[in-house]
DNA sequence: GAGAGTTTGTTGAAATTTGAAATAGTGGTA
DNA sequence: TACCACTATTTCAAATTTCAACAAACTCTC
């Protein structure tokens, strides 16, 4: 039952979407005019540049960016053409490609990274004091923890 | 200069854009289950449906969905098709035109809102307790109220 | 009231994203 | 070995989004 949010949660709800999608609209926009690369660029080449071996089989990365796997096939192609990743079939299972990190790619993170971070200092994380860091910490954690376990939670006939 | 972001501060920034990509798209996987209704064509209706006259102009409505101009251009007419929208031609600026809201389009929009809310609640809102509803509200009024000022804040050379 | 410069919104081509099928490989099981 | 049911990834067409012109209408100045 339920009907909508109370009028605080409502509040809160509509500051949060509408505040986000701004704040990605631009991010995507500060990343693109100080470097070549485009928010997804940049978090594939983050992704990579922690992996063991600076390499990621295609399923695990697109699992992690949030991206179709038909989308990840597209991004990285057409990352490979720039030079920026490296494809390769994986040897235990001949099915699977990794994405690997090149030498230009991690180059280009590099060059943009400090860019970025300035960009969501800027706008967003230098406002927030340290009680404001820990409870978005513990909300967004807590949402990411739920999400990534419910793959399939839609209809939970709970009641 | 201010290199990175220190550790509590990248784990926040970091659970904050994985938890809320993953999130975006639950709820748009969650609306369409539900209803005909995109996450877009969702938020057409209701800000169409607060608006008086239950209409706007393209461009106000493109800067409240935070939309492209083209974007809104083609989200509206195929909103327009499925009679969701109807476009009319502003009288007092006669470059301008609105989109306004059917009964068709406030219909879907009655129908749908109580499984979106639902689904609001269920991956995010119900878990909040008060303090927390009070921090997120406060971060992201003040984030998209900066945002919605800074049209053109990149470039402050202020210091 | 003509022209210069703006603002509004649309268009068309190119780039990206989706979603359904196709491809290829794995791991049992018989 | 041959078969079957999965799994990982790609491919292809259709839908969507961007980007760079464009047209139309407004504003201001003279």
């Amino acid at each position: 039952m339920t009907e909508g949010l109370d009028s605080e949660r409502m509040a809160c709800w509509r500051a949060y979407i509408e505040a986000s999608q701004r704040f990605f609209t631009r991010l995507e926009d500060d990343l693109r005019a100080e470097s070549e690369l485009s928010l997804a660029d940049y978090h594939v080449l983050v992704l990579l540049s922690e992996a063991p071996g600076q390499r990621l089989r295609m399923g695990e990365l697109a699992e992690r960016l949030v991206f179709s796997p038909s989308r990840l096939t597209y991004q990285i192609s057409a990352m490979q053409k720039r030079g920026l990743v490296a494809k390769e079939s994986c040897p235990q299972d001949r099915r699977g490609s990794e994405a690997v990190l090149t030498a230009a790619g991690l180059l280009a993170l590099r060059e943009a990274a400090p860019h970025h971070l300035a960009s969501a200092r800027q706008h967003l994380m230098d406002d927030l004091d340290d009680a404001e860091v820990a409870c978005l910490t513990r909300v967004f954690e807590r949402l990411g923890r739920r999400l990534r376990a419910g793959r399939d939670v839609a209809s939970t006939p709970s009641d």
